[in-house]
RNA sequence: GCGAGGAUAGCCCAGCCUGGUAAGGCGCAGGAUUGCUAAUCCUGUGCUCUUUGAGCUCGGGGGUUCGAAUCCCCCUCCUCGCGCCA
């Protein structure tokens, strides 16, 4: 959520910004809110001054009635106000309303950095990592592989939950949980605070975590409960500090949650997306911090590095894209993709995404941060990355470390988390 | 699922029976005094607006009333106990 002041007194630095999403109607949005605002100040303004009227008068009263006076008069004068007030009172109700409607589906206003363009074929590489290694035999994709060796069951998972969703098996079930304690250790050890969050929220605190639209889209709702269950752990980390003041003392807070994903967009399966790449359910590795506004660039760039350092470590080829205007989503001010290398593709694709909310976020939840009993008070920035999300880190590694004969080599830094295994065994 | 008790400002807590417009403490800010990293005292303290002023704020919504933290109705959430349970 933006700030209400910044565009009362600079609307032109949000209609810069919504230009350069090319969404005009999020533009003529703001145009109703600027009219919708000054309208309520003016109704508020009226009300006000017959709500001062009446209190003057119940004043009155109560200090005749404390004399044993008669009020009759003033009671009168004071019974026909009433009306009046309810008439402003819904006027200006309606009009707050529909206010802070428009307040919540305006997008952050993006960094000035953000390239401009339509959609993802926009964003531009940043920097690039590693040699695609030469195959010299045809390579089988990850679905392929995994089922050649026994290691998921797609067609079964089907049967019993529907398109979507698989059963590990095995060394690849092994892998995911390996990727996750990998991910996790890696955070831990840079000072990061782990936490297992909440797999389901209330409505209430996913509204100040995401765009609503995700509602329809993405988020599995439980029935006849007011839960939703995650997309993500950063949604459950936002939230934590909903309503709350952060003692500014205590930032920057890292956090390092880890915890299963449910989507229920997952998009079209091509050939080469059949299997993990896109589920309605995977486990994901996630970074966040909540820190001071004036530090949050610096933190985005330690989230991105932190990430890389894991795909390095994997020995998985990558680049990095700065996300475009037409492709960062409502909440970004600024966002980095790792896209990986799929070598059965010949492409790179998304498997991280790290953004920077800058203080858009934590207004949403109502978050505030300073010292507590003062009375400087600022929101804080937050921001989020990947640090593994499994299900596609699966994939890259079942494409990249595929050898001649079928197997597939277990990537050096995931062994001590796999027993010592080299390679994914057959089931 | 049943029963009981709760929700008041950044935090703690009083007021509710008996309606008259949120007391006190902690913390925080400023000042005085003092001068061992201490103590004491004074003033201030949330939100909104077009800010010399006014309005709002006692979990949320509605009702009664000239006037509601207080009375009435509905709802939400939390805690404890019982039941169930990995």
């Amino acid at each position: 959520m933006l700030d209400i002041k910044l565009i009362r007194e600079n609307s032109e630095i949000v209609r810069d910004s919504l230009r350069k999403r090319g969404d005009d109607e999020k533009i003529q949005m703001l145009e109703e809110l600027v009219g919708k605002d000054q309208q309520w100040r003016q109704s508020l303004d009226k009300a006000n001054a017959l709500k001062a009227e009446r209190n003057k008068i119940a004043k009155q009263i109560a200090e005749v009635k404390k004399v044993g006076g008669d009020a009759s008069e003033q009671i009168k004068r004071s019974a026909e106000i009433p009306k009046e007030i309810a008439r402003l009172d819904d006027e200006t109700i309606a009009l707050k309303t529909r206010v802070d409607e428009i307040l919540m589906r305006l997008p952050n206003i993006l960094h000035e950095s953000v390239p401009v363009g339509a959609d993802d074929s926009a964003n531009v590489e940043v920097k690039k990592w590693g040699k695609p290694k030469e195959f010299n035999f045809e390579l089988k994709s990850h679905g392929e592989l995994a089922e050649s060796l026994g290691l998921a069951d797609f067609d079964r998972a089907t049967k019993v939950a529907g398109a979507g969703f698989n059963y590990l098996k095995g060394d690849l079930a092994l892998l995911d949980l390996a990727l996750m304690n990998y991910a996790i250790n890696c955070m831990v050890n840079k000072g990061y605070t782990l936490i297992e969050p909440p797999f389901m929220m209330r409505r209430s605190a996913y509204e100040g975590v995401t765009d609503l639209a995700d509602f329809e889209n993405v988020m599995y709702k439980i029935e006849d409960e007011d839960l939703y269950l995650i997309a993500t752990s950063e949604h459950p980390m936002a939230a934590m500090f909903m309503d709350e003041i952060i003692d500014e003392d205590k930032l920057p807070l890292k956090y390092v949650g880890f915890s299963t994903c449910f989507r229920r967009e997952i998009g079209a399966h091509g050939v080469d997306t059949k299997g993990l790449f896109r589920m309605h359910q995977f486990n994901k590795v996630e970074q966040f911090i909540f820190c001071q506004p004036e530090d949050s660039w610096k933190y985005h760039e330690e989230l991105q590095a932190n990430t890389e350092a894991m795909f390095q470590a994997l020995g998985l080829p990558y680049h990095v894209v700065n996300v475009c205007t037409g492709d960062i989503g409502n909440l970004a001010a600024k966002k980095y993709d790792i896209e990986v290398w799929f070598p059965r593709q010949g492409k790179y694709g998304e498997v991280t995404s790290c953004s920077n909310c800058t203080d858009y976020q934590a207004r949403r939840l109502n978050i505030r941060t300073g010292k507590h009993g003062g009375d400087k008070k600022s929101v804080p920035h937050t921001l989020n990355n990947t640090a593994i999300a499994t299900s596609r880190a699966m994939v890259a590694i079942l494409e990249n470390y595929q050898n001649a004969d079928g197997t597939v080599t277990v990537p050096e830094v995931l062994r001590q988390y796999m027993g010592g295994k080299e390679k994914l065994g057959k089931v």
